[in-house]
DNA sequence: GCGACGCGTTTTGAATACAAAATACAGATG
DNA sequence: CATCTGTATTTTGTATTCAAAACGCGTCGC
């Protein structure tokens, strides 16, 4: 242990991912996405191709994928893309939502004022996307709020649970585009929580994640329920 | 389709399931009761000429595992089983909470009068493991109930989030084990609750179960804080 | 004696090869 | 003509092989 270490030891973790890694999260986007469309059959050997790799780190990739809910395997017959299905969403959001109310709770204590900072800066950001009417940066400054929520909460089993859970709605509200009224009232709603972190009123964060939440649904289920019920591999 | 074919398609699911899939109860038992012990290194090969299979399979079943937080994977330097520490345990505790909450709340407005019936069954044949004192039974039982609980929510996302947390609680549950009173407490919580559900008192079957839950948490708490604060590779 | 370097072994990551199951299709049969 | 059956092809599951990285150990230099 030379001197120099101390200095070397802080740079350079230069961690070479597995390509599973990398796979993994190239699926999942697709998927969330809709490059990949729900229902779709997935062929393995068409998508080793595609990224050039062995079947072996793909098949991790896919059954990772495949504990996250986001495919369906079948022994033998192959995965193919979990479908959209209302009926699966309003499964979800209940559960979402006790999980956010939680986060409300715990950020609401235990956010230091930086990470408080951190959330007032990414709101005002995502608020200048809306006034300009950027869908894309919105929804993804959008997550980065909740995910800055999720960091403050300080309970990285939290984290990982809503995160998973996360994954699966996005590609619902990635297909169900946000009407200009329940938009601006979306962003009305996260002025209201932001100040209420910023008061640190646990009670009244959480009761606000909440109902924002279960107005995102009443969206979703608007705007899916009014193009078919079912959100089978539409068109995109 | 044949007239005779209603009458077959009901019978013979007869899943012939992958082998990853055994190996992945497999091992996630073996962790869960103590027989890979927390920190144990995971050595690839010699689980596969354990289990006579192959590599691949097993691999699998270990990346799954470590989607599931079981073991914890460093990339070119192999598995290692997830340490149980307290910290974790306090952190996996409130979600669990919230998770549990909302199971009472549905479970109390969906059960069938069946399910209601299988609880209460579950639980007297819990009471009577506790006066055997047959701990082994009673938590097999135990975890019985909470998982029959979880089905009469009638919300599969609920389920799997939630036994997917239980699985890496049950290994502190499991190793901290209750003294008499602390298991007489819980056995009176228990019939607390199926009262609760019969009378269908969703706010009050939502409270106890959370309860519940942490009072499950201080018994552990002071269960291994005594014994050492952390809970590594111990004996067994 | 202590520490750094080099080399062989072990272990992990990925690719290929092989086996078994499922699907598709064609021909036979009623 | 429809349906069933048998066979060929594709696709999945598993085993084996190959390559590269990490570990252990002995040697060398200071």
């Amino acid at each position: 242990m030379s001197a120099s270490d101390t200095t070397l030891a802080t740079l350079a973790p230069l961690e070479r991912r597995p390509l599973r890694q990398g796979l993994l999260d190239a699926l999942r986007q697709m998927i969330i996405e809709g490059a990949l469309p729900p229902g779709e059959k997935i062929n393995e050997r068409e998508l080793c191709e595609r990224f050039a790799v062995s079947r072996t780190p793909m098949r991790e990739a896919i059954n990772l994928l495949a504990a996250e809910g986001l495919v369906s395997v079948t022994p033998h017959r192959g995965a193919s893309v979990t479908p959209v299905t209302l009926e699966e969403i309003e499964e979800a959001f209940p559960v979402m939502g006790a999980l956010e109310a939680l986060t409300g709770e715990l950020a609401a204590a235990r956010a230091t004022e930086a990470e408080i900072a951190t959330v007032r800066a990414l709101h005002e950001a995502m608020v200048r996307h809306h006034r300009a009417g950027e869908r894309v940066e919105y929804f993804r400054v959008n997550e980065a709020i909740h995910d800055a929520l999720l960091d403050a909460a300080r309970n990285p089993t939290l984290s990982q649970t809503a995160r998973g859970l996360a994954a699966r709605l996005r590609r619902a509200r990635f297909r169900a585009n946000l009407t200009e009224s329940r938009w601006a009232a979306a962003v009305a709603e996260h002025a209201a929580f932001t100040e209420a972190l910023e008061a640190r009123d646990a009670a009244l964060l959480s009761r606000l994640l909440r109902g924002h939440l279960e107005n995102k649904l009443a969206a979703i289920r608007t705007a899916l329920g009014a193009s078919g019920g079912e959100v089978e591999g539409a068109d995109r």
